[in-house]
DNA sequence: AGATAAATTTAGATGAGTCTAAAAAAATGA
DNA sequence: TCATTTTTTTAGACTCATCTAAATTTATCT
């Protein structure tokens, strides 16, 4: 078995593999684990003895096939927990984060599964990231931040990049939550913020900044 | 806060202190913490240091308030979690216990009391122990081992002494559970072992042990 | 009471996970 | 290219929870 520090460095390096690419660094793994890159050097050679992931001094590190299946384990219990916070006890989406961080570490896969079927096999967590099936398996959605969207595009949100409390509270403020239909409308040339005309015929003003951390299907 | 270990500590002070009394002796609770008595005397002076139990060397010791409501609140929760295991995930009542020992850990008092209201605040878990409200009240109701009544005497089942998921199951086979009526029509001079009707009009023979471990109200 | 046994505490060691400071390797850039 | 900066690793130390072995205190029994 291991332990609830291995398992949180094994799901920082496949979180940050998602975001940089195959190989990830100490200092980002430092980072991400809000430890110092000595612990993190000193983390790694035990991961690489227990073959889970593959390292070599100065090179960086990447997964192996079982240091992902059980990073993706873990994945799949957060966002559960996360759905059945939200769904079942009626936590607000800003709220669930933190719980899911310690009960991600519940081992049993017999209570995940079940765990699954009673909330009914849910595809996506609150804040719209996949949840991984009982294999690992998952699809990630094709999404752009509305960052990335031209003028007079049409787009539903699905997803934030962000899962800040704070971050989470705004939108909800502003009434950008999951499902909801945006048309970008305009993008200020000066600071690069962004007007969207929202379903109820309101027009919002986003910052670049709230725009690059909100995702939508075209 | 306090670790997980420190937790496991309490309640097993707490444990003990129900059956053996106010003051609990260093050698038990090594027993129940499946430790040595010199790492509970480590120990010991640590949580007499947080003021959560009176310790003075050689004497055992007690909770203090403040213990004792910690030790209470962890009781609620592995509870609650066993009830919603059973209820809601439709596991057995022999397959929870581990699972509850795992979960008793999650800190927030929020998700507690919110999955409290969700199962509709139960006033007992899957073996007929009492549930703490979120003030750390409960009754327990009046009962007594099968081993301790008299020929005759009819008693509906409402708990067990023993959570050993072998033991459960074997009540499970036989159909002593929770909530069936049954009726004591002899004892055996010989072994003290003990014949009862049940509602079924099957007669069984349990031993003087399993009889022990069995509560009744009559 | 005095001897022996049992319970408890102390002493010293270990492994996991962390840190700071220093050394070594890799990357950058004039 | 080679000096400087950045990244990473090593060395040594600390805390927490545990252990074994030895010392100490308390309980028991003749
Ligand atoms: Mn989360
Ligand atoms: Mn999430
Ligand atoms: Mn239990
Ligand atoms: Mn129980």
């Amino acid at each position: 078995m291991n332990s609830f520090t291995e398992e949180n460095y094994l799901k920082s390096i496949y979180h940050l593999s998602v975001i940089d690419g195959e190989t990830v660094s100490t200092n980002s793994i430092a980072a991400a684990t809000h430890t110092k890159a000595a612990s993190v050097t000193d983390m790694l050679k035990k991961l690489a003895d227990k073959k889970l992931i593959h390292y070599a001094k100065y090179q960086g590190v990447s997964l192996t096939d079982t240091g992902k299946q059980i990073a993706i384990a873990i994945v799949r219990k957060h966002r559960l927990w996360e759905f059945f916070l939200v769904e079942k006890l009626n936590f607000k989406w800003d709220e669930v984060h933190e719980l899911a961080e310690e009960l991600e570490h519940i081992t049993s896969a017999e209570l995940v599964d079940r765990l699954d079927k009673f909330l009914d096999y849910p595809k996506y967590d609150p804040h719209g990231d996949p949840i991984p099936d009982n294999n690992g398996r998952f699809k990630q959605a094709e999404l752009k931040p509305i960052s990335a969207l031209e003028v007079n595009t049409v787009g539903i949100i699905m997803g934030v990049r962000e899962h800040a409390p704070a971050f989470l509270q705004h939108l909800e403020k502003i009434g950008l939550t999951i499902g909801n239909q945006i048309q970008l409308t305009e993008i200020a040339d000066y600071d690069h913020s962004v007007t969207l005309n929202l379903n109820n015929n309101k027009t919002i003003n986003i910052s670049r900044d709230v725009a690059k951390n909100i995702l939508v299907s075209i």
